[in-house]
RNA sequence: GCGCCUGUAGCUCAGACGGAUAGAGCAACUGCCUUCUAAGCAGUGGGUCAGGGGUUCGAAUCCCUUCAGGCGCGCCA
């Protein structure tokens, strides 16, 4: 739909020697009076032309001639153009829609230009909870989603398994250890304090026995912390992929990054090129030359890399991989961290057009309206293996995609569960199964599904409305994929189940007209073709029946 | 104090790049199951787009300002 207007409002434009190049705009209008589909496009032209848009938008029509896809081209409004296309149009469009692979349905607005994108990356301290896993549904259909726009996408994973909070975990698990033995090992201060700590020190016992008793934390601390967050690491990727999350490509360890002296390698080039200079013991990234506001400890005065530092080698390695674009995906609590990473990838010389930080926001997990408190320390975050158990994870993922990312969510436990029209997960998962099962009950019947109908006979309303919906998808990707919003996708879902349901509800598909029956049940088809594509993209699977 | 984000119907939220009479779901009220799945459909009511100023043919959208909420601002991670 939207290929073959812009390829005319591109040749009408040449044809009038109108500026050329501009990204053409074309939308769906509000309105089904505006006609089928819309452009603005004679109103942008009217400043740098300095003529009115409706003589420019007259022209343009002019240009355009007689076309028969179109019913009628009319000029409304301030100056938008608005098509109305032909019923023989929308039905062969629907053909191909039906007989097409799925390109049909593409815009490649990528490419093959390469993307990196870095999401979850949570601690391996423990084991995820809903607040990485708004990011793990959020990361995943973005990655799907930018697969299927034409670019090749790298999944990547960030391991914070150096520092101060993996050997927390460590000293964590010591304790409990130590207590399992009846020694009174002190539990440190900010160590971690969730049932599962305990669990792992049990689980140490049966592993190593006794082998640590009365040995001091200094000596076997770096064994034991070793073992136990390669321990947490394999629980994450339990839930993970419960949680049907695509395998990542990379797994990037900061270790690694270490042991390959990446971290001083980085700092040593960002020294060549001038930006680290020494202050009281202590060396500092001049970041405020860039976008921050100000210089960032990268090596303290005792010696230790900052976080930081690490975070620098890691982007650096990023950058040497030669991605078109790097999307990292980080918690919205993050996002004061954004002016000195955008600082370090200008300070090797990048263009951060190529940089999007995408951030998640937090989720408010409710219980019959009332929020549930979640306590780092007493270590009561609800985890998402208990959310699965409770919501499973096509729901849970579907509701993290109705919101835009960077808004607060509200994941009501009664909402979520509730086999009602409260919940829009079920809303476009029965569209789905109703489809299933009248396509069903038409091969029961021995309907011919397979040849080729006559779909010139969808002549209702509804009928027209919802080819229409369909022909707009692949807008709804390309915007999706463009603004790197997958909840778009969402939206269009709910909004096309939307129209079924009510289609359903007034026509039978099956009925005593051979020939208006099939050219029904190839309607429904396209339909759940588009519904199951669009579901795909998102991770979220569909069942037959409900 | 400085910076970022948010503020749209009773509630939860869509409204990319400035465009047409600001939309949806829920909640409330009223109807619809002998018919392919009622986890559904139809109807009704509901708005100072937080307030104020500005930019222009045109502002929920851009700029300034005030207010309210959240977050960030460490030789923490």
């Amino acid at each position: 739909m939207k290929k073959d207007l812009t390829a005319i409002l591109s040749d009408a434009l040449e044809a009038l020697g109108m500026p050329q190049g501009a990204v053409i705009e074309i939308e769906v209008p509000r309105e089904g009076s505006f006609g089928d589909i819309s452009t603005p496009l004679a109103m942008g032209l009217a400043r740098s032309l300095k003529k009115a848009p409706k003589k420019i938008a007259e022209d343009i029509v002019h240009a355009i001639g007689d076309k028969d896809i179109f019913e009628k081209i009319d000029i409304a409004g301030p100056g938008f153009i608005n098509f109305t296309f032909t019923k023989r149009y929308l039905h062969d469009s629907l053909k191909k829609l039906l007989v097409s692979d799925k390109s049909f349905l593409r815009e490649n607005i990528g490419r093959g230009k390469k993307a990196l994108i870095e999401f979850v990356s949570a601690n391996p301290t423990g084991p995820l909870h809903i607040g990485h896993a708004r990011g793990a549904a959020v990361g995943n259909a973005l990655c799907n989603l930018l697969v299927e726009s034409g670019y090749k996408v790298e999944r990547e994973y960030y391991i914070n398994d150096a520092g101060r909070q993996v050997k927390l975990l460590g000293l964590s698990v010591f304790a409990r250890y130590q207590h399992l033995l009846g020694n009174d090992v002190p539990l440190p201060d900010d160590g971690y304090r969730g049932q599962y700590i305990e669990d792992e020190a049990v689980a140490l016992l049966a592993e190593a026995g006794e082998k640590y008793r009365d040995v001091p934390f200094d000596e076997c601390g770096e064994e034991m912390t070793t073992w136990t967050y390669k321990r947490m690491l394999s629980l994450i990727k339990r839930d993970l992929s419960r949680f049907s999350i695509k395998d990542f490509d990379n797994w990037v360890s900061e270790r690694e990054l270490f042991a390959k002296d990446e971290v001083q390698t980085a700092i040593n080039d960002l020294n060549r090129k001038g930006f680290i200079f020494e202050l009281e013991n202590a060396v500092w990234f001049r970041s405020s030359g860039f976008k921050d506001d100000k210089d960032r400890v990268v090596i303290k005065s005792n010696g230790e890399f900052t976080y930081f530092a690490s975070d620098i080698a890691y982007h650096k390695n990023k950058l040497n991989r030669d991605f078109d674009i790097i999307i990292d995906i980080w918690g919205a609590d993050h996002h004061g961290y954004i002016p000195r990473i955008e600082s370090v990838m200008q300070a090797f010389g990048y263009d951060i057009t190529g940089f999007r930080v995408i951030l998640v926001q937090m989720v408010n997990l409710l219980k019959h309206g009332e929020p549930l408190q979640m306590s780092k320390r007493a270590g009561n975050f609800v985890m998402l293996s208990e959310i699965m158990d409770l919501v499973g994870p096509d729901t849970t993922k579907f509701m993290f995609l109705t919101r835009k990312s960077d808004s607060h969510l509200d994941f009501d436990l009664d909402v979520v569960t509730a086999t009602s029209a409260e919940n829009p997960v079920y809303y476009v998962q029965y569209a789905n199964a109703r489809i299933n099962s009248i396509l069903a009950n038409a091969k029961e019947k021995g309907l011919d599904t397979e040849s080729d109908p006559d779909l010139s006979c969808l002549t209702s309303p509804e009928e027209l409305g919802l080819i229409k919906k369909l022909l707009s998808y692949p807008m709804v990707l390309e915007s999706a994929a463009r603004s790197f919003e997958p909840h778009r996708i969402t939206f269009y879902l709910q909004e096309l189940a939307g129209i079924f349901h009510t289609y359903y509800h007034n026509h039978r598909v099956i009925g005593e007209d051979t020939g208006l029956t099939r050219a029904r049940l190839s309607l429904c088809y396209a339909i759940r073709t588009v519904l199951s594509d669009a579901l795909t993209i998102l991770g979220v699977s569909a069942p037959e029946k409900m």
